[in-house]
DNA sequence: ATATAAAAAGATATTTTTATCCTAAATTAA
DNA sequence: TTAATTTAGGATAAAAATATCTTTTTATAT
């Protein structure tokens, strides 16, 4: 449902929503081996996210990437659009083209109340209140659980 | 979730569930227009759903594809398994390697939710059955909606 | 037997996705 | 101002998915 690409650019973003900020940036090496991701193909996806205003970068010694306040405020969805765009969400399970309430495919309404309820998180939380909720329920978006870290400090 | 092949092969074999039999063999080139997909990539794939026993096909004039009693038996989980492969079904919808009930990532539990209802779908019910369900219903698995079908006789 | 119709088989082509590599630009610390 | 570090940019490569084409085989009706 989702690409590589589109996984790697969420988790990146949850990633960095949990350990980085203005003061502690993160470079590409750190995050391709904490997300067990490919560098290069990540460290390219991480300039689109910039371009993007998903995610904030600086060159040069102590550069890297982090989020800013504003970065923080957007969504999951609003990665989802900039990487893998909306169509295969919108798109029939089956692949019908005029699958919808009214025409509905034999699997159309398990799938429309899952996508619904996915929409909800992506659409409504933004990457702050995700961040949080990662935090409280001690969720995993690398190896590591993130309820008991300490990587932003030093 | 599911690639054009399977999506195809699965859309293919309800079609023939509705709309042939052993008497009324269907040709790829009805197949391939009624579902709106590429023809020679469909005749690829219902030769492998040949091989692997999910359709039966006869050759020459008058011959083409239909489901046996046998093939009815099948379930739609039985072509996702020859088509995809199981992975993408068990792999985590963030792409996590050690995404688990006791382990979840941030979507875990609405997406695990998601595919225990549609597996019980996929796996428990045959073809056939999916076949009667889409009459009753009358679902859409073509451009035509099959509660009112007489494609079959003539 | 022969012509015909349809699937099977094998080869190839195209597109998309994923991944890598190399050089340039920018920033920092000394 | 220079060396080091890190992202940016551009080009390329590899793999997978999708799609097409051509020839062969098989079955049918006449």
């Amino acid at each position: 449902m989702l690409s590589n690409a589109c996984q790697y650019a969420i988790r990146s973003i949850l990633y960095l929503g949990m350990c980085s900020d203005e003061k502690h940036k993160v470079g590409v090496k750190t995050i391709s081996e904490e997300l067990e991701v490919p560098q290069p193909f990540l460290a390219k996806l991480l300039q689109q996210l910039n371009k993007s205003h998903l995610v904030t970068s600086t060159k040069g010694p102590y550069g890297g990437f982090y989020l800013s306040d504003e970065n923080k405020e957007k969504t999951v969805w609003d990665i989802i659009l900039v990487i893998d765009g909306t169509d295969k969400f919108s798109q029939c399970f089956l692949g019908l083209s005029k699958c919808g309430d009214d025409n509905p495919c034999p699997v159309h309404f398990t799938v429309s109340a899952f996508k619904n309820k996915i929409f909800k998180d992506f659409k409504d939380k933004t990457v702050a209140q995700f961040v949080e909720e990662i935090k409280e329920k001690g969720r995993y978006i690398s190896l590591k659980k993130f309820d008991v870290l300490g990587a932003a400090s030093d």
